[in-house]
DNA sequence: CGGTCTGTTGACACTAGTCAAGTGTCGTGG
DNA sequence: CCACGACACTTGACTAGTGTCAACAGACCG
């Protein structure tokens, strides 16, 4: 099953289990298992630090309201954003295989989380076979984010980038809103944007100014609207990785155990 | 357990279950899931392409021998190399998610690898919690190592790009040969250098002479010898991903099913 | 031995970085 | 309600690191 199978959920339940419901028909069990990742919640004010790099510290997120950052820092203070993660995202896949934080998180805005341990994949791993397949599912996507932005930046000149960079923004909102909205609130600073896409501030705002003198974007406060969305993305190469979520390969539902 | 668990393993057994072992301790079952995800193999010589862009064909691969590059490639010729592969790695983890593949494989060299169904993991997942684990752990620290890209991308210098590839290549090469060598072949060519960070063939050629003339390295052909490992570390903040493997997470050995 | 591919080197162009001054926005407190 | 300060953003002038182009040298293969 290739395609998206689209649901509608009862708003007040988990934000994971509506992420994952997105691609996935969970079973009671499953839905449980899930849940039970969600039980504690804390919340973080606009530009709080959420986790720093090199503590041994080890918690993962189901990242529930707001935007959260997360970068590498350098001694001498270059920092390299990496990723951006939007509400019914998992947080800290990458910090698996690592005893110690190797990326700092952030709060982009005032968010709310559900901090985990590690070992709480255990009963995931033991019990559900097609909720392990989707862990390392959503894991591989997520390292295709990070192509893409390799991609970006390796290959783009600076307005390319930002176009980029919106664009992914915009279909990473709509999978969380499912609706067409062609806008979204930045809660990222131009410093950030350009430690994201390997440019300064300068430019974005430079670049950001130039894609609005030439229609491609409007601007209001922290509100930007995308008008040209398919010639943007001719432009940029870009494709949206959050139409497709391949689970062909997944586990049969609930096998005798 | 963080630390790496050196084991002298029989050369001709599955370089799979080598990498695997370098890391964790296999019971007799899990050597029979991830052996029998090596049981076909196929060759490819230099420069060969081992997966297009865009095609339903979906395989998986354990790479036995040789370097693999994996690339992003835009349809006006740009081309960003994301990964370079070698002996031991599972070929392929980024591409679970996607219904078709998105990233080519070629081989830098005369390269064996054993092709597996995606709908192989089934197996894994259904009956060894711990082989999945080790499978998300793998695919966490594909993503680290794609952040330390964007890093070196994002962030630095063209000559400090060169200075990270070459101490990655090497960490990565002392891996599999369980020896403290300080050169390795480089099996790349410096346009695909260039693409991999993103700066362009005649600059990676500029930088390599600069480094040699600075006795940081010496080459003879395609070897190349890094002579001040230290102190280019300390330079672009290097950090080892292969030393360390976070395994205190993992369900219990053999738990009753 | 000749053709092709890879790597080297220099001249020049150009994108984006740096620096700096100025404007706008927001939150706080009088 | 307004004044102030902090921070984000804008804009221009100048600089510098890489890219581009091109000619050439060296390595490899048939």
């Amino acid at each position: 099953m290739d395609a998206v199978i689209p649901q509608s959920l009862d708003d007040t339940e988990s934000c994971l289990v509506r992420n994952i419901s997105h691609y996935l028909a969970l079973d009671t069990q499953d839905l449980q298992l899930v849940e039970s990742l969600e039980r504690d919640v804390t919340s973080r004010g606009a530009g709080e630090c959420i986790q720093a790099a090199g503590k041994p510290v080890r918690s993962l997120f189901a990242l529930r309201k707001g935007w959260v950052r997360a970068s590498l820092i350098d001694a001498d203070g270059r920092r390299q954003v990496t990723r951006t993660y939007m509400p019914g995202d998992v947080i800290g896949l990458c910090e698996l295989a690592s005893p110690i934080t190797t990326v700092e998180l952030h709060a982009c805005e005032d968010v709310e989380l559900c901090p985990f341990p590690k070992s709480a994949l255990q009963s995931v791993l033991t019990q559900s076979p097609r909720l392990a397949a989707t862990l390392l599912a959503l894991s591989s996507r997520d390292q295709i984010i990070y192509m893409d932005l390799l991609r970006a930046i390796g290959c783009m000149p600076a307005m390319e980038r930002v176009m980029f960079l919106l664009l992914t923004w915009l279909s990473r909102v709509r999978v969380t809103n499912h609706m067409e909205q062609n806008w979204f609130k930045c809660c990222m600073t131009q410093s950030e944007i350009g430690d994201l896409l390997g440019i300064t501030n300068v430019t974005v705002s430079k670049e950001l100014s130039a894609l609005e003198a030439a229609n491609f974007i409007t601007r209001e406060r922290k509100k930007i609207s995308l008008l040209r969305i398919e010639e943007m993305s001719l432009i940029t190469r870009y494709e949206n990785r959050y139409d497709v979520f391949d689970t062909s390969w997944f586990p049969e539902v609930r096998p005798a155990n």
